[in-house]
DNA sequence: TCCAAGGATGTTTACGTTAACAATTTCGAG
DNA sequence: CTCGAAATTGTTAACGTAAACATCCTTGGA
């Protein structure tokens, strides 16, 4: 037992040096020594603190924490109470040193700021911490290869089991960059399926379904306002969204491109309402939608009479767009879910294959979109 | 290229392998002695496999990986081509054990899904990432005192050393909780701050300057779209409200109450709607505001010229509404710049007190306000 | 009554890293 | 050429935990 060793003092004072001078080593001494008077020091109660106090070795307090069996109530009962007087918890430095594996999910993103991304890392959170996980978070301000790499790296370093990489991923397409091997990895919306397992919503469904809508209200053709060119949900959309079309035998106007911001979505929706021939939107995103919506009132267009508009996402605030926005309901949980799933699978070693994995996506129609003017 | 690999044998192949393959697979075996047949080990390159392929002691590894100078230019060649071709990357628990620190900053929330939470979030994970923190993320589901705690009790076995509490915090308050100490704390929008290190948005002001933009425009009195009642913003915008109309002479009118979401404020701007007296609605944040704009306009009231509306927190989308929105801007990135400072003072023992930091707000004066109408 | 079986508890060791100290080498000054 | 200081490298120990093994104590059956 190492308790009474503890007079070396030295390696640990560390973050420690409060104030004053030998008070390292004084708080040091506190911290191994009964209890806390001043209360305020770090957490410096370790198994052998427990044992002690408990009259017990480390090793049956490491199975009580554990809550192994094979210890007797009573002897339990005083671990426990120690526990408690000296408000011990593990250590998981110490785990995962021990164990080899850290319990964390590492996520690596582009950014939280748009809904999307939120939203499946709360879900990716959420069924991590479920499965006694934590996730660790590492953005990557602009997605330079470089960038991403380093984020990457650092994740290696980082005590994680596994990344999901929440990021365009025609940057890593760019040129040869492999992840570091060794490392899970599960990738979201991505066209690396060959390489990585990947989920996805299913943005080619979606956006079949959106179209057709369109078309099947009896609108001659439906023009695209798509997302910036480097995205590649922006890209799929945008090329369903044409093949569609083209299957419909509908003209294929000019794509409208915007950068997913309202305000993109303004300008795109502005020129858009001077063309007289134009009676149906499909934004590849809710807020551009919205900022078409404004265009079109600004510009005298009725929404659904004269135009109508479909959007992409189901926001939450979609609902109380004006009118209330007809768009793709992406299930964003679901995403969330299923990386989570598709990453401890791989790290408990069962067999996982590259390969996409799509998540359905629903239309909901609500209230602009209807048949074009007579 | 690393695709040669790929059969599965060298999970860690590494980013270097200059030279031929067989070299990275043959030391993996090595390296891992006797253990795993199939070959496919996680990351297992300790300093010792490094040392010994270097051929020097593990602590020379030391040094090199920690950049400490004290070692002859040969020497660290070795070693970090060594390094290179075993792919070795420090194992950060074993380094947290021995500091005793994690570097890592844990985040409880309540959720994502508001955009201050994912963008207050988004500005911590950057700032803490500068200084050379990681974040981990621990969801609430159901801010219940319960699960906050256990949120908690598993961060305080996490590895963090410090934590950053970004929820409603009136059931902190409720009864006796101590988080547990020892664990450093500060609190975003909360009224702890007697007992925390609490950064918040000057709610109080923001609020004044919406009220009092809307008197000085002409407004009789300004009506209120509230957030939930168990919300500490949402209180504090309420009673500053109530305060600022009281204190210049006009009359409050009842408060209508909503839940943040963007419905809420469509139900509660029906009910304003069906008032003729009132001209001017103040809500608490942007998507009930958003709610507000479509009940006004389907009930055949124009903003601003019969009713003028202000919002809260300056969304993105805000400037896409119809009409844009006037709003109070919030800086959630600077909210989350001193969250991360605030907590590393803690962490480096710089002395830190209880007490609220209050990030400034400016009124965002866009088109949705107006004088009353004659 | 004694011993075997099995349950309860203790001891040793290793996980990967690095501070502290020890040992070795190098090099310049006398 | 020697001696010792400085530079370089190696050795030991410890961080907190838990698996593996060792030891001690019950209990019950012969």
């Amino acid at each position: 037992m190492t308790g009474c060793l503890r007079k070396r003092v030295g390696p640990y004072s560390g973050t420690g040096h409060q104030s004053g001078q030998g008070v390292t080593i004084e708080t040091q001494r506190l911290r191994a020594g009964s209890d806390v008077p001043g209360g305020r020091r770090k957490q410096r109660v370790s198994m052998a603190d427990v044992a002690r106090l408990a009259g017990v070795s480390s090793q049956t307090v490491s199975r009580v924490a554990n809550g192994q069996s094979g210890v007797v109530e009573s002897t339990r009962e005083q671990v426990l109470a120690a526990m408690r007087e000296l408000g011990y918890r593990p250590n998981s430095a110490a785990r995962s040193l021990r164990y080899g594996r850290f319990n964390t999910i590492g996520v690596i993103l582009f950014g939280l700021a748009s809904t999307g991304n939120s939203r499946t890392v709360e879900a990716i959170a959420t069924h991590a911490a479920a499965e006694g996980y934590a996730i660790t978070l590492i953005p990557v301000g602009v997605p330079t290869q470089d960038n991403v790499l380093g984020a990457f790296t650092r994740m290696g370093e980082l005590a994680v089991d596994g990344v999901i990489l929440i990021i365009e991923v025609h940057l890593l397409d760019a040129t040869a960059v492999h992840l570091p091997p060794g490392v899970h990895v599960v990738v979201v919306d991505s066209d690396a399926g060959d390489r990585y397992p990947v989920v996805d919503t299913d943005q080619a469904d979606g956006t079949r379904q959106a179209v057709r809508h369109l078309l099947e209200l009896g609108h001659r053709t439906v023009h695209h306002v798509a997302g910036p060119a480097e995205s590649f949900a922006a890209e799929r959309r945008a090329g369903t969204w044409r093949r569609v079309l083209e299957d419909a035998g509908a003209p294929v106007p000019a794509v409208e491109r915007g950068d997913w911001s309202a305000d993109s979505g303004y300008a795109a929706g502005l020129r858009l309402a001077a063309d007289p021939s134009c009676t149906a939107v499909f934004a590849a995103n809710d807020q551009m939608a919205l900022g078409v919506l404004r265009a079109l009132h600004e510009s005298g267009r009725r929404v659904p009479a004269d135009v109508s508009v479909v959007g992409f996402d189901d926001i939450a605030d979609a609902s109380a767009y004006l009118p209330p926005l007809t768009t793709v309901h992406q299930d964003f949980a679901e995403v969330g879910r299923r990386c989570v799933r598709l990453l401890l699978d791989q790290i408990h070693d069962e067999p996982t294959t590259p390969g996409t994995d799509l998540v359905p996506t629903t239309l909901t129609i609500r209230r602009s979109t209807a048949p074009p003017p007579a």
